[in-house]
This record gives structure tokens, C-alpha cells and sequence, in this order.
DNA sequence: CGGTATCCCTTTGGATACTG
DNA sequence: CAGTATCCAAAGGGATACCG
């Protein structure tokens, strides 16, 4: 059994699924690799979650301390997100897990926009 | 959009997470990469889940391709499960998922009954 | 801009009892 | 032995409206 920030895991898998497994993380932490995003380009790029959930995904996030939260005191408010060095950390399970979906799903060749969320209104 | 069993990805990772994804699917793959398992066994290795949920979760897995079931005709039932060829594939990807989960936890040796689910009744 | 608050539905997980 | 059936609680996820 292990403890961290109040939360029991029978074993060190659960922690990191526990950590990684929420519906939206690995696309906001894939997002994340290249730099700093606000949370409305986020918002932009993930156009089918809404602000509540992308809100508290991000803080989850924060939380567990793979990503920093940047505010900047101004008018209007600026908001920046950008990973922790446990964040940088996690990039190549994600590669990993990107890999072996890829077999899973029968996909053979993987495009530059991979994660990317294109939801059309229809 | 990626589609596979009936089920809508965004992209691999999710795919992959929605196999490995539940409560109890890490534990269930790691007991079984040594061979053979019986239900009773696996439900005695992991005594705090109950038969329903280890049924469903038996099920998904085997839906999802990465565990194979078989039932032997007798009486008493005889039902044993094994790894498919892509469940021995996602062996790697938990070692991976437990290497960073025990980084994050602070973890830094492992003992052999690492992922063993030892839960007193206290 | 970057969130909260509220309400609500669905999914997940579980306790208990029963069965071929 | 290997499950089902039933009922139920908690968590996850989401639509909409509002706020500093």
C-alpha cells in the first residue's frame, strides 16, 4: 500500500493511471510538451471539454504536480500551464501508451496533429 | 477519431487507457503474465474485489482482445484466463507505467511481490 | 479571460444474496 | 466453482448560467 497527497494505491500502476487516466490529461499533458499554453488555447485545441471540466482536470493536474499553474496579475487575467519536470517525465509513457494504441487500433502511420482533437459541430 | 469495438477514441492513448484504464485491469494482466489463472485464483491474489466487478472487468478485458477465457466443460466449472498476444504486449507498458508510478510515489526499490495486493482485514 | 455555481445524468464500484 | 441478480452509493462527466 502507498500514500501520496491523501490518496491510497495498491501498487505503483494504479498511482500513474490514477494520475494519467483522467479523460482529458494526456491530451492536455501532450499539449503541454512544446511549452506554455493559457488556459483558453487549451481550451481551443480541446474544444469538446467545457471550462468546468478542463478547470478541474488542470488543477488535478497541478495537484499531483506534473504541471504548474502560472497566474499573472493583470486586467484582463492571464493564466499560464506549462510541465513540471515530473510533467517532461511522463511524455515517454505517453509515447509508449501512443504506440501500443496504435497496434490496438490498427493503425499503422501517425500524422503530426496524432492527438489532436478535431470534433466537427455536426 | 479512432474506432474499435464499438468505442470512439481521440486518439491511441485513450484507447490504451480505456484497456488498462480500470480499477483492478493492471492488476489482473500483471498476475497473468506469469500463465494461467483460474477465477477463483485470481479473485483469492486479489481478495478486496468481489466477483462481480472481477467478472466485468474478465469480460472487458477479454472483449477488448488482451485475455483469453477458457471454460472447461466439467462439473464443478472450470474457467481459466491467459494473456492473448496482445495482453503479453501491454506487459512492457505496465513495467513503464510502474517505473514512473514508483518514481512519482518515491519508491525506490521494489520487492518481488510488488504489485501483490495485500490487504489485511483491519 | 479564466474561471465558479448549480443542477443533473451516467458510469463505476460495491454489498449481499442466490444459482446451474 | 464460477459466476448472476438486485439494489445502492459515490464518482465522473457535462450543460448552462453567472462572476471578478
Amino acid at each position: 500500500m502507498y500514500e501520496k497527497n491523501g490518496k491510497s494505491y495498491y501498487c505503483p500502476v494504479e498511482a500513474a493511471l490514477d494520475i494519467l487516466g483522467g479523460k482529458w490529461k494526456p491530451l492536455i499533458l501532450w499539449y503541454l510538451k512544446d511549452g506554455k499554453l493559457r488556459f483558453s488555447e487549451i481550451n481551443q485545441i480541446i474544444p469538446v471539454v467545457n471550462s468546468k471540466m478542463l478547470t478541474k482536470q488542470l488543477r488535478e493536474l497541478e495537484k499531483d504536480g506534473v504541471i504548474i499553474r502560472t497566474v499573472y496579475p493583470e486586467i484582463p487575467p492571464k493564466v499560464e500551464y506549462q510541465l513540471s519536470e515530473l510533467g517532461k517525465s511522463v511524455i515517454p509513457i505517453l509515447n509508449a501508451l501512443c504506440a501500443w494504441g496504435c497496434d490496438y487500433l490498427g493503425v499503422t502511420e501517425l500524422h503530426d496533429s496524432e492527438l489532436i482533437c478535431e470534433q466537427e459541430n455536426s
